[in-house]
DNA sequence: TCCTGGGTTAAGTCAT
DNA sequence: ATGACTTAACCCAGGA
């Protein structure tokens, strides 16, 4: 027995890969490429030719303790198989689980990042429509104000280019009779209308010349622009008519007199009262610690005509140009009145309506086109 | 040099 | 007629 073990143990390792140790009782398995008829092992037993000069005694003796042997060796080799292959199976279970969980969370972690990345870009987009709404808002807010406060002067200087016309001024001073020339030189005392047709051409036209250009070509602009709408003043009167007007309007604020409501002179003290309040305004809004919104500082109704004179108010009287509030510019783009000999009513009806347009109706007029041009600028981040 | 603000003055306008 | 108010025209100084 003993040597059956020795004999046949280095023959184990060929029959069972498997098997690292094989039981002692099974030291004594033929290997199956010794099999020659390839049956199974413990069914001929008399087969393992190591075995048979070794125990040819106990073969007929023993037969059904060897192939109890055989039964036992193959049935813990097959446990071990199963075994492994189900470690096997477990471990690619695992991996598979693990590799599934990595996977899911990567695809967790990348939803996130979108929904992360969408909310940013909604937020944007929110942002950027909030803004294109504030300043449509503020576009359109703009364009109300100048239009209401344009229409009366585009009134007034119908009226007046009618008045013309049919000789009737409705000036106190007069500006000529009837079928007079309009290119006639003007009397020296500028009438009402004809301060009113001045004060909003200057407004006007005030964006045009805001920066370091030069005044001249401002009034001389002026000057043609009252010419076409009757009144013939040159650059130089126009000038100095402005700034009388501004200086005694001044003068009146500073003293702090009261003028009674149904004064019949100085009947430009809304428009300059208008336009002075329109300029403060700008300079507070301007300010770094009174920027947007403009609606919980600018105060649109304050009478100032009834206000004692402010520090704001100074301010705006004293602002220099480049600081003070831009209207629209009127550009006269594609002229067409035809001046030669236009002393017909047609004609004179084209000029009041060049003025109208020159005030911003953007009333496209036989015979000329006007285009009003509206400068949006920020002032300290407040679009104007 | 140009522009602007301020001052001045004579003259016109208007209410009383 | 008178005084207050308003305006045209001129001048000057200061700033850019």
């Amino acid at each position: 027995m003993a040597n059956n073990v020795n004999a046949t143990g280095s023959d184990q390792n060929n029959v069972s890969p498997i098997s690292v140790a094989a039981p002692a009782v099974m030291a004594v398995p033929p290997p199956p490429v010794m099999n020659h008829k390839r049956t199974f092992p413990f069914s001929q037993p008399n087969m393992s030719g190591s075995t048979n000069s070794a125990s040819s005694s106990d073969t007929d003796d023993e037969p059904p303790r060897k192939k109890k042997k055989w039964e036992d060796f193959f049935g813990k080799l097959m446990k071990e198989v199963i075994q492994k292959q189900e470690e096997l199976q477990m471990r690619f279970l695992d991996t598979l689980e693990r590799r599934e969980k990595d996977r899911v969370a990567r695809e967790e972690a990348w939803r996130a990042q979108e929904i992360v990345k969408m909310n940013q870009e909604y937020e944007m987009l929110v942002k950027e429509r909030s803004v294109v709404a504030a300043k449509d808002a503020a576009i359109i807010t703009f364009l109300q104000k100048l239009t209401e406060k344009n229409s009366d002067g585009l009134k007034l200087i119908n009226n007046e280019a009618k008045a013309k016309l049919t000789g009737k001024n409705l000036g106190s001073g007069g500006s000529g009779s009837a079928g007079e020339n309009m290119l006639s030189p003007s009397p020296s005392r500028w009438p009402k209308a004809e301060i009113k047709a001045l004060i909003t051409l200057r407004t006007q036209l005030d964006l045009k010349y805001q920066e370091n250009v030069p005044k001249g070509p401002l009034w001389e602009e002026i000057s043609a622009l009252m010419r076409n709408i009757g009144y013939n003043r040159n650059a130089k009167r126009c000038k100095e008519k402005w700034e009388n007007i501004n200086k005694y309007y001044k003068k009146l604020k500073e003293s702090n007199k009261k003028r009674s409501e149904n004064s019949k002179t100085c009947s430009y003290f809304d428009q300059l009262d208008a336009i002075y309040r329109e300029k403060s305004n700008a300079i507070i809004v301007a300010q770094p610690e009174n920027q947007w919104p403009p609606a919980t500082v600018v105060q649109e109704n304050t009478p100032a005509v009834q206000q004692p004179v402010s520090t704001t108010d100074t301010a705006g009287f004293g602002a220099k140009p480049e600081q003070q509030w831009r209207l629209p510019t009127v550009v006269k783009e594609t002229p067409q009145v035809d001046d030669q000999g236009s002393d017909n009513e047609s004609k004179a009806l084209e000029r009041g309506e060049m003025g109208q347009m020159m005030f911003g109706s953007c009333v496209n007029g036989p015979g000329c086109v006007f285009v009003v041009k509206i400068e949006l600028r920020t002032y300290g981040g407040v679009l104007v």
